[in-house]
RNA sequence: GCUGCAGUAGCUCAGUGGUAGAGCACUCCCUUGGUAAGGGAGAGGUCGAGAGUUCAAUCCUCUCUUGCAGCACCA
């Protein structure tokens, strides 16, 4: 037999048969190594301990102190493991795929029965018994015909189908956990005892598509998290705690920013707090906007559908338009007129009114664009996914060659919003041609290369997706990473050649002749619904003092001190600072808690002491101390505390 | 839109085939209290909407609607 040489992390290199495994060779080192070892690295690639290794390799063997191979192989053995428990409870359940995911892993399942919660409580029993068993794993290739034969005699139709699936020169796979098997590419572990028994939770049950496609049977996945250890696992239930307590729907309500209602399913009624926040961050991006090169417009809401069959939009976006009929007096028939989805095809109107000359260009469109889109019902989401919505919209009209400038130029604008708005770490994804499209193979390979190009003048990377792109042309979308690692896709930037030829925009060139422009559409926060939404959940609740709708609440300690209290609050109003008063009759203790709970970033207490020296006791939100000032002295530092970055 | 779950007072939630309850919030009274809930009293609901079953429906059935989780969607 033929020997191969393994080369290990500490620089040791050393000769085995060819067609050890890996389990071997860790047992070749030591039998605690052994026993430790959960699976290998193989040349960088993830190796099933039980798989052969055929010819010279760098090798290491992972045990459970390394997390990246650990948890993929715990959640990976989980997801069988529940599987298995699942056909164990109910052998009449069809399985089909089981990946891991985020955190934990799912798997689907065709069952005529919904799974109950208690159901998940006996399958997460079962689960225990399985690991606790430690049943070892074991793997064999299979030939296709073997596996769809064997999966047809099972009666296991969504298997038959992966297995056809499974690209030719792949090894089919199967594994075993006592004597249960899946399909399976693994790697897995040895055995399932490997699995720590008490890291793992199964946490809900919601319908999923078979492989995701709508037109197929609706499925059952279960999903399930898992960690190393209990302690781990109970840290992620904590965060998740964390996040929930974040929510925007219930911050919203308790810091009476809006409400929703049934009568407007998916539009905001925005109470006097949220408003502020709204009004505060519009205004913010109206400056940022005028100094970098933009004029602002406005446009109708209602529009004939004449104009929507010529942009192109009643052809391939009307089942997300709310139509309006108008019986007009005089007319034979209905007049139909659509509610805007989006700005575009007005802003051209207005580039289209009078001729415009190559010295226009680029021309820096932007409108706070209400915009109405009959998103599907389960897509609404809160204010983070309306119908009824404002975007920072924009349409730079340019030329081609201006496309990489125009693009860089946002780039900058954008990042230096984020940074203004408290958010520093984000990134740029850029879609590409898709394989519906229109326009030639040159005008992508330009607007491409003009995206990434600017990019990276401007100092940033780009992930690539391919295929990814509108069919008019690419884009790059801005995603932003939250304060707890969330990410949020809000600024885009699209090339489209497409609607300026649809709605005739034309331009005259140097050259006298009429030459068609490039639309960007862009956009930096996207909507005002969705950022404020994702402002509230990135700071709790706790705005900056600029964005915080009420900035101070002045409380008497005790109707003594009222007269200065309104004194000291109209002081800081003329100061240009959103105060209230809180005179009611409560104790100190009583508004202290109630204000911090509305995330009011300063409650000033005033009692005898306070009118007298005419200062106020400070307390700021999140402190439990507090501070006493002069009145004139916290005057001035609020006012620039409270002064919008951009005005500093 | 699809699957599942849910809709009871402003909020969080309990409850029952015989026309409803708690805590907090609200109003009034007492209390003037020094930094996260002082005490008492009172008011407040067509139990999401409609239809059906029943002597009787908030409760059972159906339809609609809204929300929640996920999927799909996000030219």
């Amino acid at each position: 037999m033929s020997q191969i040489s393994l080369h290990f992390p500490d620089g040791a290199k050393r000769e085995y048969p060819a067609g050890v495994t890996a389990a071997e060779v860790a047992a070749s080192i030591s039998p605690s190594l052994a026993k430790a070892a959960i699976s290998a690295q193989l040349d960088g690639a993830h190796w099933d301990l039980a798989w052969p290794i055929t010819q010279d390799a760098r090798i290491s063997i992972n045990t459970m102190k390394d997390p990246v191979p650990a948890l993929e192989l715990i959640r990976h053995d989980l997801a069988h493991i529940m599987a298995r428990a699942v056909q164990e409870l109910w052998p009449d359940v069809k399985v089909t795929i089981g990946p891991v995911r985020d955190a934990g892993w799912f798997y689907d399942f065709d069952r005529a029965e919904p799974f109950t919660p208690e159901d998940l409580g006996a399958i997460e029993a079962r689960m225990k018994q399985i690991i606790n068993a430690r049943e070892p794993v074991k793997t064999e290739v299979w030939s296709r015909a073997d596996a769809i034969a064997h999966y047809e005699k099972t009666g296991e139709p969504y298997k038959v189908e992966l297995v056809n699936r499974i690209p030719e020169g792949e090894n089919i796979r199967m594994y075993w956990h006592g004597g249960w098997q899946d399909l399976c590419r693994g790697p897995h572990l040895q055995h399932t005892g490997q699995v720590p028994a008490d890291a793992f939770k199964l946490t809900h049950v919601a319908g999923a598509y078979w492989l995701g496609d709508s037109t197929r049977p609706m499925l059952q996945r279960i999903y399930g998290i898992a960690f190393r250890s209990r302690d781990d696992l109970k840290a992620h239930l904590t965060m998740l705690e964390e996040a929930a307590k974040r929510d925007h729907r219930k911050l919203g309500r308790e810091m009476d920013l809006y409400h929703m209602q049934e009568e407007a399913p998916g539009q905001v009624f925005w109470h006097p707090n949220g408003w502020t926040i709204y009004t505060t961050l519009q205004d913010f991006m109206r400056r940022r906007q005028r100094a970098d090169g933009y004029v602002e417009v406005n446009t109708p809401q209602v529009v004939n559908r004449k104009l929507w069959e010529a942009s192109g939009h009643w052809e391939n976006y009307r089942e997300n338009m709310f139509i309006v009929e108008v019986d007009e007096e005089g007319a034979r028939e209905k007049v139909i007129n659509a509610l805007k989805p989006m700005n575009c095809p007005c802003h051209v109107q207005i580039f289209n009114v009078g001729l415009k000359s190559y010295r226009d260009l680029p021309l820096r469109m932007a409108e706070f664009g209400s915009c109405a889109r009959y998103e599907p019902s389960g897509a609404l989401h809160g204010i983070m996914r309306v119908r009824g919505f404002t975007q920072d919209d924009a349409h730079i009209f340019c030329m081609e060659d201006q496309i990489e400038a125009e693009t860089k130029k946002f780039i900058e604008f954008l990042s230096s919003v984020y940074a203004d708005l408290g958010f520093d770490k984000w990134r740029i994804k850029l879609s590409t041609r898709p394989e519906k499209r229109i326009g030639t193979e040159e005008s992508w390979d330009h607007a491409e290369a003009s995206l990434a190009n600017a990019v990276t003048a401007a100092g940033h990377e780009y992930e690539i997706f391919p295929g990814e792109g509108a069919f008019y042309g690419p884009k790059l979308e801005f995603v932003l990473t939250d304060a707890i690692g969330r990410d949020w896709q809000c600024g885009t930037l699209q090339v489209d050649p497409n609607l300026p030829e649809r709605l005739d925009a034309n331009y005259i060139g140097q050259d006298g002749a009429k030459h068609r422009p490039v639309m960007l559409h862009r956009a930096c926060l996207g909507s005002f619904e969705r950022f404020i939404g994702i402002l509230i959940e990135s700071h709790a609740g706790k705005l900056p003092l600029w964005l915080a709708p009420r900035q101070v609440v002045v409380a008497s300690i005790t109707s003594e001190a009222d007269d200065y209290v309104e004194e000291v609050a109209a002081t800081l109003i003329a100061a240009g600072i959103r105060a209230e008063c809180d005179t009611r009759n409560e104790k100190i203790n009583y508004k202290v808690r109630e204000h911090s709970l509305g995330k009011v970033p300063y409650i000033f207490a005033i009692g005898a002491k306070e009118v007298e020296t005419r200062t106020v006791s400070v307390r700021r939100l999140g402190d439990t101390r507090t501070e006493t000032v002069g009145l004139d002295a916290i005057v001035a530092a609020l006012k620039a505390e409270a002064t919008p970055p951009d005005l500093r």
